[in-house]
DNA sequence: GAGCACTGC
């Protein structure tokens, strides 16, 4: 259900010609500037038409002769697809022609294109077939402020590509105003010794556009919230019954929360006047089924004020239209990765005073708004100004063989924007090495790395992909290996539902664990549900999380066939197969790639690591959580609150980890 | 015996 198909709900509703934007008038400035300096940085707030205007301006300049492509990247596929749908309206094409997007599984492009939208992540995969992404000659980097792992490290190749392409032209668009540290990076040599800088000024220009943006009212509280989920119920209260009409955004920090803030909403609403407006409280979390996600779109009943309670899902990625009031508890979970442990958190903290902004500025998107924070000001004054990046608190394995697969050997010496801590670093190259990714000198291996580095998954599946013809057993693993990237969207559990789920489950499961389950539903799903929606609800499986996992395996399967590796996925070949048989080979091919994520259990059912450090314990959704075993191999594992959870377990034999992984456990 | 913010190839 993380797979949102939200569409063109997602285009913004203000729809006002292009020459009234105020970015019509900084035309021959922007132009200009391009045109003088290699690189020029975008300051605009939400609404200023940067992501749409600027190509357009350029393609009319004539940045598109000899064939030559705009790209503008985006970190979300929503927005790479919406705003090209946007701009080819308004270029008067159709999308796939001038005017194109591409993202994973889609391709909306042709060779008439001259506008291309695409992922950060994508236009990093085409520096592997295209190094110096010859093809364009304008790259603008949107909404790079955000400062997602994949735009930071793309931000770094296009300074490397543009000492051996000076007539490319890089743009990077940005809301706040980190402009200079963009411009200063890019003007930087990257080599503290080196003298050959150029001035910034030579550099880089700064153009700020004013966005379209109505003033917003900040409110502090006097003394601090002692628990801001019930502060936030009886702010929405106060709002309501003292403020004119316009309907409420509250930002808190889970579905937990927010189903408590839900339903504290509904009860307590019998207590209003008699006659009054109700208040329609709406939840809005990722995890949320897409028809409901829906609802806070729709325009609220006569006499309803629509509250919508929502973590940070509406901060950046959805934007609902008419909200005139913001409540911010000024908290958010946040993954982070501890590369002493191998462990990924995810906790509450605070917000970044670039954060609270954000979530204030949804407030005024329509006519002038007012922003209640459940904090003091001082608490906002002691808040940093922005998050830590995500390239500083992420595993960095994939990126290391992403940047090691484009000829970045030295990956320390990397040219970040900022550079992650070196554990993280460390701990990336070790898990590469070990998977035999990188050999002594840290180099990548023929053809193991290079082709982990191909495959759009984590390393340790690529690995187990690519061990699998050895294992004969490449079907089944590309099924695993797809079911698992779903990340848990697999299964519906709808309210209340849990026995149900946790019954439609069982009739998948399989005595070795989880991945076999995933492979049980999957084969059931394409054979005997033949790709229907009505098999999914009957057995309580997410028929888009499942449609898109055969997109996925068939993704992989290419990759595999391109490297010659043999696939036989006939069914004649699953029948001649001895079941117990297949499922030992599957247990050893996972453990060839996953032995870095084994754990024991012991008598009172939790689990322990192999060095014996750390209790794991299994995930409730899990067939492991009430079952016996002995040695597991596991996909994940995440720190919640005080517990750490691993998930899709499989059951493996001890001795496994020393044939599959002799030197990493020889040592321990 | 109990639960995961978000994004991406």
């Amino acid at each position: 259900m993380s797979d949102v198909d939200l569409g063109t709900a997602f285009i913004p509703a203000l729809h006002k010609p292009p020459a009234l934007l105020p970015i019509a008038r900084h035309r021959e400035t922007l132009l200009y500037m391009i045109e003088t300096y290699p690189v020029t940085v975008v300051v605009g707030q939400t609404g200023s038409g940067k992501s749409t205007q600027i190509p357009q301006f350029l393609e009319q300049a004539g940045w598109c002769a000899d064939g030559k492509i705009i790209a503008v990247t985006q970190p979300r596929r929503v927005a790479a697809t919406t705003v090209a749908i946007r701009v080819a309206d308004e270029f008067g094409c159709e999308v796939g022609k001038e005017v194109g997007y591409s993202i994973r599984f889609e391709d909306v492009t042709s060779s008439t294109t001259r506008i291309k939208f695409l992922t950060d992540g994508l236009l990093i995969r085409e520096a592997l077939v295209d190094p110096l992404l010859s093809r364009y000659s304008v790259i603008m980097v949107d909404e790079a402020h955000e400062r997602s792992i994949s735009s930071d490290i793309l931000l770094g190749l296009l300074k490397k590509i543009r000492k051996k392409r000076p007539e490319l032209r890089i743009i990077i668009s940005s809301a706040t105003l980190q402009a200079e540290d963009f411009r200063n990076f890019f003007s930087g040599s990257g080599d503290e010794k080196s003298l050959e800088s150029e001035s910034a000024a030579d550099i880089g220009a700064i153009v700020s556009l004013e966005g379209r943006t109505y003033p917003i009212d900040i409110l502090y509280m006097d003394t601090p919230a002692e628990d801001y989920v019930e502060k936030a119920v009886s702010t929405v209260f106060d709002i309501h019954t003292t403020e004119p009409k316009g309907d409420i955004l509250v930002f808190l920090t889970g579905r937990e929360e927010i189903d408590q803030a839900v339903q504290a909403i509904s009860e307590r609403s019998a207590q209003l006047p008699l006659g009054s407006e109700a208040i329609l409280p709406l939840p809005l979390y990722a995890g949320l089924p897409t028809e409901q996600q829906m609802y806070v779109f729709d325009e609220a009943p006569v006499n309803f004020r629509k509250v919508i309670f929502s973590t940070n899902i509406a901060e950046a990625s959805v934007t609902i239209d008419g909200i005139v009031y913001v409540v911010d508890c000024g908290f958010v979970k946040l993954r982070a990765y501890n590369p002493k442990t191998g462990i990924e958190t995810l906790t509450a903290t605070h917000v970044s005073k670039a954060s609270a902004a954000q979530r204030a500025g949804r407030a005024g998107r329509t006519k002038p708004g007012k922003c209640l924070r459940l904090y003091t000001e001082e608490a906002y004054q002691a808040l940093p100004d922005a998050n830590i990046p995500e390239i500083q608190r992420s595993n960095l394995a994939p990126f290391v063989l992403q940047l090691k697969a484009l000829g970045i050997d030295n990956v320390l010496r990397f040219d970040f924007l900022t550079p992650p801590p070196a554990e993280l670093m460390i701990k990336a190259l070790e898990l590469l090495y070990s998977l035999g990714a990188l050999d002594d000198y840290a180099k990548l291996t023929r053809p193991l790395g290079m082709r982990m580095a191909e495959l759009a998954v984590e390393p340790m599946m690529a690995k187990t992909l690519l061990s699998a013809p050895a294992f004969g057993c490449s079907s089944e693993i590309l099924t695993i290996a797809a079911m698992t990237s779903l990340g848990g969207s697999v299964w519906i559990t709808h309210d209340g539902g849990k026995k149900e789920a946790e019954s439609a489950r069982r009739k998948f499961a399989a005595e070795e664990g989880d991945h076999l389950t995933l492979l049980n539903a999957y084969q059931a799903f394409v054979t005997k549900g033949r790709k229907e929606a009505r098999f999914c609800r009957e057995n309580l499986l997410n028929f888009k999380a499942m449609t898109r996992a055969a997109s996925i395996r068939g993704q992989l399967r290419r990759y595999l066939e391109r490297f010659g590796l043999a696939i036989d996925d006939s069914p004649a070949a699953a029948a001649h197969s001895d079941p117990a048989t297949k499922a030992e080979q599957i247990r050893r091919c996972l453990t060839a790639g996953y032995f870095a994520h084994a754990a024991k259990m012991q008598a009172d059912g939790t689990f322990r690591n192999v060095s014996g450090t750390t209790v794991l314990h299994a995930h409730p959704s899990s067939l492991m959580f009430n079952r016996k075993a002995e040695w597991v191999i596991f996909h994940e594992v995440m720190e919640t609150g005080d517990k750490t959870y691993i998930r899709d377990i499989t059951k493996i034999e001890k001795n496994w980890l020393l044939e599959y992984a002799p030197n990493f456990y020889k040592t321990k």
